[in-house]
DNA sequence: TGAGGTTTTGGGAGCGCTCCCAAAAAGGAG
DNA sequence: CTCCTTTTTGGGAGCGCTCCCAAAACCTCA
């Protein structure tokens, strides 16, 4: 069994309120006095029990990380994980514990109801939810404070970390239309996720900047996978683009493998610029132009605004937006080289 | 404020005691008296109190997902991702809550006193330690049900969740041996984790099986990252290998990208045969042969079984070895149609 | 109809902690 | 040395639940 504050108190001989204040750091507590305690604790690989202590003050140190499972091939590419890598690492540093919820369709309405009432939990961060998915909606409602991972294009409400997509996007596709490529065409991400709108909208803004129109056949949703890559390029194909702002590095990787099957080279007959710059865009043939996106960052930061929020919740500071810099990686798939 | 047990039990008309029966289940409960109170609960949205219930019981349906992150490159193949859905869908499934804790060595003590003395997780899955793993032997002494994601080579009283990995690798490597190739080299994973070890010792006794000495050169140790099976493939370049079994898929990305830049052909001037059959194993130019291994489905099994031992914690049931079956798929990158 | 058994229900105790209030101890000023 | 203030300490109450035991209600059968 492990040791209780009640025994720690026997053991230094003080009382268990005085044991209670030392672990939890409080002052007004006699210099000797600690430093007894602390060593007894010490002794006896005292640990409280997050139960009692979350019953008892109602916080647990617990954050709860919510990933919808609805995106296709959400874990196939390195996002998610570098994602939790920073939100680890940065509830690890401040003493948290992470939760982690996929939220499968069939379990999502008891989820929500766990998560937010279980009293488990302090606080949520949603990663990657649609827009206007029910999860948010719940949690909007249930109180409890939480950031998204992404923005929230009309609630001001929501506190989120996110990239500066639509002006990430638009200076890469400005990019491809400096570089003198005329039928610039773009995979968008999945209309119902904000940072395929976003992107999608930043390819609209460069083309208009640039006095274009833009032409319905050049524009071909994709998920975000490899896969969905693949196909939206074969179908592209058809329209012989000689640019492709692929809103995702996984995409491009599928749009790389259509163009390989259809014995096109790139950035010869067709130049890629992908999103996200993931580890393997480096190194695929050839390697891929993108935007870079401090993925585990936004994690930490993400874990870090929700630990603020949580211990501010009574000061009621309003909800933060922070928006993180995207930096533009240029190489060797967009043809810069040639033609510059 | 979330209603309480008590809460129901006043406005059902019965008594706190009747509630919380009611809510688990317990038999002895009059039929209409439960679906009173099952339908009190309904109405005001009741969910029991994870922490209150923790305390109470010394049981709070969550379990701990142990990921140590010694292990380099850890997060940027879709392994752990997998296995992660894997263990979420299970738990899902079965009522539970998953806590992940990524052991940073920099916290890797406070982590384990946490977990174990916390009070707040029922039991452990740890994925993918090294051997002898500091984590592992806490665990042990700790006292806490715990399953292991590959097996624990020398302690049988350890639970896990395995694919026969020496015999998987052994055939991978017989069948390069039938398709003719003589030299035929490995790339191996770090063999201070079992899996690592393992299909090395495959791919020796599938040599020694056809009365062939291993030659050290041909053998080049990585670390299961696409970057160490480019340096590794690199390394091995210089002794010419006809053939290469890479540890993993991961690996063999790198392989294959090393071997383009020489300007080799695979299969032709080398053929490649990975570990995992991930996802992008089947979308690499060429599509890379390999050993399929069933990654999410360790993760349920692995959950399944945790809550199997916790729940027969006290009827004592040994541990669990399990070992799920791994098939080769046989694609392009080992030239199976050229030499058959 | 009543004894004996079974099913159903209620309430107390307690899980380990925090929070609050009041008591005790220590300090300071006159 | 006393009175008042401040610091330090102790103990009660209670967070929401489970578990146990005993009481109440209901059956069954002679």
């Amino acid at each position: 069994m492990p040791p209780t504050l009640e025994e720690i108190a026997r053991q230094a001989g003080v009382s268990r309120s005085t044991v209670s204040r030392v672990i939890n750091n409080h002052p007004n507590v006699a210099r000797d006095t600690r430093e007894r305690v602390l060593s007894v604790a010490e002794f006896l690989n005292y640990q409280p029990n997050i139960a009692a202590r979350g019953l008892a003050a109602g916080q647990t140190r617990i954050i709860g990380l919510v990933i919808p499972m609805s995106v296709p091939a959400l874990f196939t590419d390195p996002y998610f994980p570098l994602l939790i890598q920073g939100i680890a690492s940065a509830c690890n540093a401040n003493d948290r514990s992470v939760m982690l919820r996929l939220a499968e369709p069939e379990y999502e309405r008891r989820t929500i109801r766990q998560i937010l009432q279980g009293g488990l939990i302090d606080g949520v961060i949603l990663a990657s939810a649609l827009v206007n998915d029910p999860i948010l909606e719940a949690l909007l409602k249930g109180g409890l404070p939480f950031v998204q991972v992404g923005r929230h294009p009309a609630n001001a409400a929501v506190s989120y970390v996110d990239v500066d997509n639509i002006n990430a996007s638009r200076e890469m596709v400005l990019h491809l239309l400096r570089l003198g490529y005329r039928r610039v065409a773009t995979i968008t991400g999945p209309r119902n996720m904000i940072a395929g709108a976003d992107r999608l909208q930043g390819y609209l803004t460069a083309l208009r900047d640039r006095g274009l129109n833009p032409d319905p056949d050049l524009i071909v949703e994709g998920d975000f996978s490899e896969e969905g890559g693949y196909t939206a390029m074969r179908r592209l194909l058809r329209h012989s683009p000689e640019a492709v702002f692929v809103a995702s590095d996984a995409m491009a990787l599928g749009a790389l493998r259509a163009l390989r099957e259809a014995g096109k080279h790139v950035p010869e007959d067709v130049a890629i610029a992908g999103f996200d710059d993931m580890p393997f865009a480096a190194r695929t043939d050839p390697p891929i132009t993108t935007v870079r996106q401090p993925v585990q960052q936004m994690g930490a930061v993400a874990a870090e605004t929700l630990i603020d929020l949580i211990s501010s919740r009574d000061t009621d500071a309003g909800p933060r937006h922070i928006i993180l810099p995207t930096e533009l990686v240029i190489r060797a798939s967009c043809g810069s080289a040639l033609r510059r």
